[in-house]
DNA sequence: CCGTATCCTAAAGGATACTG
DNA sequence: CAGTATCCTTTAGGATACGG
């Protein structure tokens, strides 16, 4: 028997229970490949985070960095002040994924024009309303 | 006057407002980003796009390749058959993003084990309940 | 300061039916 | 085949209040 235990798993391929999808899901989402962009210029308390991501809820964010965490991109640290200060890091596994999402965050920099023209033009042939 | 028109926008700050912002929240989802590296293959039907990321709906898949069209990373094709038939394609732009996202994909493919091993460490810290 | 818990609303997204 | 339209359920996520 091999049936259950292998599903398809290709970049052609995205089956449902392929252990690859399933990380996939985990990390291909705006709040959690923004964080992980953030803490790309060195540890964050979680406060300075939450400023860097205009928009982002208290919950959302705790969820983000609760899922990195457990998925071992990023570590926590309680640093004993008062009042506690929490810590948050790339974890060397963390940084494996930094070279992608550097080329991510520049793309999105650098090609706005490019996106706007295409915008342009696609809303002109296309009868708005 | 320059205020509304330059909002922060750095790698450390992601202003809701920032037009690179703007566009990392097109992108940066789950289903734009599979189907993109579907599409990395070559030019594909709509039927076969839908075959390749299972869970997706017409709906969903409809609406994330209208997006992708609209913002210039992916064409789209009549063909003039019978029935219909439809191809898609990445564009000159959307090729400047496989780089990064072929990156992506062999990650989540690679890193498998060191995943797994972290979550159980979390989990085996963090009463489950 | 750093969260978790609760509530509640808004939005994403699936199922189905129907059109070009 | 490749969608659009409608309905309806599920989930994400914001606001608030409170605890460590």
């Amino acid at each position: 028997m091999k049936d259950s235990a292998t599903p398809t798993c290709t970049p052609r391929q995205f089956s449902a229970t392929c252990p690859s999808r399933e990380l996939f899901d985990q990390i291909a989402d705006k709040w959690s490949m923004m964080v992980l962009t953030v803490l790309d210029g060195g540890p964050q308390r979680f406060n300075t985070i939450r400023r860097s991501l205009e928009g982002v809820s208290q919950k959302s964010l705790s969820q983000t960095l609760r899922r990195l965490e457990r998925n071992g991109l990023v570590t926590r640290r309680v640093l004993a002040t008062a009042p506690v200060a929490v810590e948050y890091e790339m974890s060397a596994l963390g940084r494996t994924l930094l070279p992608p999402f550097r080329t991510l965050y520049r793309w999105t920099r650098d090609n706005i024009p490019a996106v706007e023209a295409a915008r342009a033009a696609f809303d002109a042939g296309h009868d708005p309303r």
